[in-house]
DNA sequence: GAGGCTTGAGTTACCCGTAACGTTGCGCAA
DNA sequence: TTGCGCAACGTTACGGGTAACTCAAGCCTC
């Protein structure tokens, strides 16, 4: 009754009592940084081979007053297939450098967000990554107050808070815009969702719009409230979108799931595509191939995306000199899915 | 030059100090268990705010000598969209109950897995949540030292280490031999992957073609030594297989992504689905609704599997009663990729 | 008004490593 | 022999928070 059994876990004391020498010596033998002879190595080697020792990191960083090895990456949902390659590339090259991911799904929403970062700020990680460029005031106050580096990802868009990564999503709707005006196309429809943060969804469709009113076309907008930018959100807001307004001749959805969807509502209404209606995607899915016609969409390397905000920020944490914003750039698909360039296909 | 900087944290002690009361009695404010007068907490809660306290953690830990909220979660890839929906299921359920993932992307091997498995451990951590029952020798010897609760996820098919979570790959294996023998088939082909620890697949196989061997059928494999079982592999492997053996009447891939590949090349080939050749994939990614006709397929519910790892994790850690093994179950899509039942469709 | 109980708050020890510094003992040169 | 330097190792003092204990003041009771 004297002690509460305690976890069994050996510590370095221990270790170091069972080969003989003091806590220090055995300290300096597991960092390997010299100031101890052959012999004694080998003795507390083979005590920590026996008992069993794992070093607690907590204690390692409580005592050395530094940051921990933890990196907080926050990720809006796995269900979207573009966020689990963001977060592949992200940990993959974090965990090559000696860091760990603690991860946090914010479901899209500020509360969430914020929630976890107080939470893994309390964990004294060595820094952040965070998904979007909007925070809650209290959040960017929290991060602000860390003093901690913060790679922002997914949406260059901003001044960012510290460092940013991504696209610029405004430009890539452009493109898109411009490339259907360059096909022939006037009447085009849009089908997104709406999200708290999904900003960078908000300026593809400001560039898609402006292109398109450039180029003497309209935009017709059909944005669902809907949890998630996926299959059938694509497949009933086209529905409604069409419903509202007939004559539209393409389609622009705000990522290739949602044209999946609207893909399929077409095809089962018995239109063709892309003579009947053109089909255009954002994301430019693996999956996708699996179409009979190459999906009209957008390129980005998410995978990419991930490994150089995390690289930039393994550079901040190394005290090397690091770029404020970092565009990973993009490329248009042109696909099956429209109509092909006017002039002719087979024209040189 | 006599300190260096540290780091600018607010310390308890400083906020205790601010106050005027002592560092024992911020910490009971905090921890708000009482033992103070509401005047000392309005004191001390305004300094917290007023100076942006966050509590460290680690400290707490390391203080009561109990584990940290962490788990661990080990995940093979996140290119492969199931894992991803098993990991997001884990961490919404562990979120919601104050704790904290920390991934580890294994790439399917046990090198890798061990590497992590001692990292996360050094962080104390509440518990682990590992894919597959695979492990290294020595990864069982840290899993068994550390007196941590651990389940196994995926693969239901052993006697677990701790506590297992997933589905009967042997029966699901099984059930799809059995579907496509009671179909007509006998000459039945298999498109799948080489993995380290993909014995689950491994397990799909075996049940199925003893399924089919009981049948009067038999099975011809075609194993690429690849690194994700993707849509390239399918494809490919689906070209090597009719090479081989053309009388092939159906195949079976290891998952849809593979068989969404292989549908790809049969189609390219000018083979009608399922005149020509039937086609199961396994899995039921959502994706495949983009199909024209729905893909023959098993449904295994990949975020309730991740949620329910979580919840009987979290009842291990308050002590709760819990089942070794939990049975996620499955069902099998019949699909329009493969010929109707014998006895026409319109039969009743 | 003395004694006992409750409540509020301070003290001390400790968790497990590491930094900084102190000590020991040996080899070698003067 | 003495002195010095250096390698090898021990001691002490943290770091931020918590448990257990102690102490003081306020209130009530008879």
């Amino acid at each position: 009754m004297s002690k509460p059994p305690k976890n069994n876990k050996i510590s370095l004391a221990e270790v170091a009592r069972a080969a003989g020498v003091s806590k220090m010596t055995a300290s300096r033998v597991m960092r390997g940084e010299g100031g101890y002879s052959e012999k004694t190595r080998e003795r507390v080697m083979a005590q920590v081979d026996l008992l069993g020792y794992l070093p607690n990191r907590l204690a390692t960083v409580f005592a050395g007053d530094t940051s921990s090895t933890f990196v907080g990456v926050s990720i809006p949902d796995l269900g979207n297939e573009v966020f689990a390659q963001v977060l592949e590339g992200i940990d993959r090259k974090l965990g090559s450098f000696g860091h760990q991911t603690v991860l946090g799904l914010t479901q899209h929403t500020h509360a969430e967000e914020e929630n976890w970062i107080q939470t893994v700020l309390s964990w004294q990680p060595a820094g952040l990554i965070l998904t979007g460029r909007s925070h809650s005031v209290r959040a960017l106050d929290m991060l602000r107050n860390s003093g901690l580096p913060v790679v922002e990802i997914w949406d260059l868009n901003s001044s960012p808070l510290d460092m940013s990564v991504g696209i610029n999503h405004f430009d890539s709707g452009f493109d898109m815009g411009r490339f259907l005006i360059g096909l022939g196309y006037r009447a085009i429809g849009y089908v997104g969702t709406l999200h708290d943060t999904a900003n960078a969804a908000t300026a593809r469709l400001d560039g898609f719009t402006k292109a398109v009113a450039d180029g003497g076309g309209i935009v017709c907008k059909q944005l669902c409230l809907h949890d998630t930018a996926s299959f059938y959100p694509g497949y009933y807001g086209t529905e409604q979108l069409l419903a509202g307004a007939r004559e539209v001749e393409c389609i622009f959805y705000q990522n290739d799931s949602m044209a999946f969807g609207g893909l399929q509502f077409c095809t089962a209404r018995g239109m063709h595509i892309p003579d009947d209606i053109g089909i255009a995607g954002w994301g430019n899915l693996p999956v996708a191939s699996v179409l009979p016609k190459r999906l009209t969409s957008v390129h980005v390397s998410h995978l990419k995306l991930g490994q150089t905000a995390a690289e930039i920020l393994i550079a901040k944490l190394s005290g090397e000199p690091v770029k404020t914003c970092t565009d990973i750039g993009f490329h248009l698909i042109p696909g099956a899915t429209v109509k092909s360039p006017p002039g002719g296909g087979a024209g040189a």
